[in-house]
RNA sequence: GCGGAAGUAGCUCAGUCGGUAGAGCAUCAGCUUCCCAAGCUGAGGGUCGCGGGUUCGAAUCCCGUUUUCCGCUCCA
């Protein structure tokens, strides 16, 4: 492991150094967790995408793609259980460690209130037997009304502090009901925060708190709230995908481990609906099908496993996820779930809107079920930059880093050499790369002896190296290198397109 | 969020007792070079993460803060 983390840190300089990955606003200092991606890092993370919408909408007569806002109605968010499932204030207790939901702490602490008004009243409920009017002693018994109005007092606090989302106000009041951390019994507590994975921000006027929305944590539900517009204008006919590459946006408590957790990340999801006790089968199939989308660029097949789910989500009645070994150990890539009607359902319920399929074979209308596959493509780019990084002993003792991307991922495809930056051979060098680079990123380089400049090629995964050299002028042929043999053929110049073409076409799919 | 460590050039790092900042690689210009870096000459590049304090003087000592890494915690 202690390799694993050298080995970790190389990669992360070397996507430094290269221009792929910068960390966001680092002449300020930085931003936690938020990257910025550099001129090699955009052509890689751009070839990901484009491989990917390549496999599921091109491949795929029956998936078409769609390109949603960011922004959407506040009331997506309460149908699809974003809101009420992360609303909490959470506190923590320095000396046990422990976290704690605030509102939780003051509840129990009234009911500790609670506990004493009951004994109050069953010890007066003893003394007086069968006489004993419990209404009439809770309302004049001073110690009782005393206990109530306390209650009164904390909920009333509470409640505003909640509704105001003045969190301090809830620090404030745990201090002053001195609520110790029944654990440690300690009252040395931090700061009150909101655990809301969502990030919010204000629409419009700021006049009424209607105009609050939020930063979408999932692209999923732009493609559900599409359902029908993309069913009726494309005439879709169940089964059918909608796939959607886009960013999304989770206020993690803890964002670590470079871009593999980020705060902004980018996601490229594909909805699958079927009809309803089909999803299972389908479930299977897109399994099979995204394992085999990874393995077609390439990479060892024990660099991925299959995740089952052993507790499902709310909507899923079967989940699994693709997981990659990262340098950091094995970690999810892709999750692949069954989500049933839910998402439809709830968008129905909550739009008041019929999101339904009339299925002509059936002949009868139904909310379909979705199979889901949702992919990260920052971890995409992170699992391939980490395989691909090598460092290699050559047989005459020195040393080279290569990266050894998949071809169609790499960020430059050739690379045009001339030999030696005279004879014409720059010149030539230049016809060339204008012949090329409408199909392909080109780099041209005549600086420094043409080892070093295989060596540049290799350190950012240039496949291929195309050099100019006196022969290039008698006969029309140039010598082209394979990055990872560091083999070269001598082909002619006409020929070069058509065998880049082919040799960066993956035919697995 | 808690605890620990670190932050000096694009990268890796040195910098002694507190005395105005260095190396290698990289970059740029030129020379050399007919095939796998570490040949030659020259050049550019640093508010020593940021702020405050101590001091005649701070990269160096102290405090705060921020970022990164490691562990714990959290992760529909």
């Amino acid at each position: 492991m202690a390799n694993n983390e050298e080995l970790f840190k190389k990669i992360v300089s070397h996507a430094k150094e290269y221009g792929f990955i910068f960390p966001s606003s680092e002449i300020y200092d930085g931003l936690a967790a938020v990257y910025d991606y550099g001129q090699l890092g955009v052509e890689l993370k751009n070839n990901i995408k484009a491989y990917w919408w390549k496999a599921m909408v091109q491949f795929h007569e029956n998936i078409v793609g769609i390109d949603t806002a960011i922004f959407m109605h506040p009331t997506i968010w309460k149908a699809s259980g974003h809101v009420d499932a992360f609303n909490d204030p959470m506190i923590d207790n320095k000396d046990s460690k422990k976290r704690y939901r605030a509102d939780v702490l003051v509840e129990d602490y009234i009911a500790k209130i609670e506990d004493k008004i009951r004994k109050e009243i069953d010890k007066a409920a003893k003394r007086f037997g069968d006489t004993f009017d419990e209404a009439q002693f809770v309302s004049t018994n001073q110690r009782v009304v005393e206990y109530k109005q306390k209650i009164e007092t904390i909920n009333t606090r509470l409640n505003k502090a909640l509704t105001e989302n003045d969190l301090a106000d809830v620090k404030t009041l745990i201090e002053e009901l001195e609520i110790a951390c029944p654990i440690s019994g300690s009252r040395n507590w931090t700061e009150v925060r909101q655990f809301n994975l969502m990030f919010s921000t204000q629409m419009g006027s700021l006049s009424d708190d209607s105009n609050q929305i939020y930063l979408r944590p999932e692209t999923a539900q732009g493609i559900f709230v599409n359902f029908l517009n993309v069913m009726k204008t494309g005439r879709m006919k169940v089964p059918f995908g909608i796939a959607q590459i886009g960013k999304a946006f989770r206020n993690e408590i803890v964002a670590r481990q470079f871009i593999f957790r980020m705060r902004e990340f980018e996601q490229m999801e594909m909805q699958f609906f079927v009809r309803p006790g089909e999803e299972l089968k389908w479930y299977e199939y897109w399994k099979e099908y995204r394992l085999k989308w990874h393995l077609s660029l390439g990479i060892s097949s024990d660099k991925y496993r299959y995740h089952p789910h052993e507790k499902l989500a709310h909507y899923a009645n079967a989940a699994c996820d693709i997981e990659f070994e990262f340098p950091f150990g094995f970690k999810e890539l892709e999750g692949i779930h069954s989500r049933t009607d839910f998402d439809l359902n709830a968008h129905q319920d909550f739009s008041g809107k019929k999101l339904q399929y009339f299925d002509p074979e059936l002949n009868e209308s139904y909310v379909p079920y979705v199979v889901e596959t949702s992919i990260g493509l920052d971890r995409t780019f992170l699992a391939i930059l980490s395989t691909a990084y090598t460092e290699e002993k050559l047989e005459d003792g020195s040393e080279r880093t290569v990266l050894k991307i998949p071809p169609v991922l790499a960020p430059f495809k050739v690379a045009v050499l001339p030999l030696v930056k005279k004879d014409g051979m720059p010149e030539k060098a230049r016809e060339i790369i204008d012949s090329l680079k409408y199909d392909f990123m080109c780099q041209y380089d005549d600086k420094d002896a043409i080892g070093r400049r295989y060596r540049r090629q290799d350190a950012i995964g240039t496949p291929y190296c195309i050099t100019i050299d006196n022969q290039t002028f008698e006969d029309d042929t140039v010598t082209i290198r394979e990055r990872d043999t560091m083999k070269q053929d001598r082909i002619s110049i006409n020929q070069i397109a058509g065998i880049v073409q082919q040799r960066i076409r993956t035919n697995n799919l």
